[in-house]
DNA sequence: TTGTACATACTATTTAGTATGGTATAACCC
DNA sequence: GGGTTATACCATACTAAATAGTATGTACAA
């Protein structure tokens, strides 16, 4: 009888490059200890120093990894799936705002941008891409070019700083908040 | 003949936390370095370590610096110069955005909160300051208060965006586009 | 001359990075 | 299948530098 569950996996660099954004979204850039990352993962400096040859070329890693995950993932996923436009939107929306996405580390990549080159162009590239996607979205429920520009930038805004603000509502309201504020942007009286 | 210039400026406890906290909107609660922030203050460790009495103390202290800083101040100002509703509102969205304020210190206590609580407390109770200051200049403009806190939210979170989206637009039209987003919530068509 | 503000010199701990040896696993051959 | 081998993955033990914090002496203003 084969026990599947016991085999110790050994790690790829994409699993060291997960956990690292995952611990990346908890404790920020600056806090990110090898030493940590390795008991975390239950192994010792040798793992990872096989893997990677410097502390910041992890970190490069780290931020390719996000990029695949939080934005060229999603897009594929919704963009899979089809629908109307507004099916479309909302399902960026959710996804967003679900935790499947981490928005913690998207946090720290931000900030993290204020110093490193290489995060600050990671970062505009996908707001870009983001935003790129939805314009085409809003201009087909009939918006202008203007128009669908600044529906995109307001709802772009309120995706980001519902990740970002803080918030002590009960689920149930929040998403009936959030309801009303994407209805205010996508559906204008 | 006195000359005030050279006059070798000995630092205050509120010094200390202004230039922390400004060394906290560049690099981040984890890289910030006691030594740094000497070597930046241009003393040694004796100075930092008379002030207070820990690491822990001092970023309680930065903290405090910033809620008085960054939201009371302002709307102290915004409140003693008065005007119209619309004028307040817009006051505020200026202000956030002209660099008087220091948003990068913002978007690292917003992250540190994730592992700090003092953080996460700190940033529950500005956020809900700055919205109850907002909701009543709706309020005032005519919306229901349902609209009233639907429309400050969306103003809310277009402003924490603002500073957190990295722009590459020229000024002249980032003004614009700002301008059309704050008009769609404020005076919605 | 007293108390505030800072310098200097030190300690203990943490941390990135290295050197080297060991172990698991897939691939290959028989 | 059983044995061998190469390679990918990891442990252990170390070094050098960075860093938080302490102890103590000093300059300067009121």
């Amino acid at each position: 009888m084969v026990n599947m569950k016991n085999i110790k996996r050994r790690l790829g660099k994409e699993q060291w490059a997960a956990h690292g954004l995952k611990m990346l979204g908890q404790i920020g850039v600056g806090s990110l200890r090898i030493d940590d990352l390795c008991r975390h993962l239950k192994v010792t400096k040798g793992s990872f120093y096989w893997h990677f040859k410097s502390r910041t070329e992890f970190l490069n890693a780290v931020l390719e990894h996000w990029k695949q995950t939080a934005t060229f993932d999603i897009i594929d996923r919704i963009e899979a799936k089809g629908g109307l436009p507004q099916d479309k939107i909302l399902a960026l929306f959710d996804e967003s705002n679900s935790g499947v996405v981490d928005f913690s580390a998207e946090q720290a990549i931000r900030h993290w941008a204020k110093t490193k080159k290489q995060a600050a162009q990671a970062v505009l590239y996908i707001d870009d891409q983001r935003m790129k996607f939805l314009i085409p979205q809003f201009r087909a429920l009939g918006f202008s070019k203007s128009e669908a520009e600044t529906r995109t930038r307001l709802l772009y805004s309120l995706i980001i700083s519902e990740a970002i603000i803080y918030q002590k509502e009960k689920p149930a309201n929040r998403r009936r908040r959030q309801r009303q504020c994407f209805d205010a942007i996508v559906f204008p009286a």
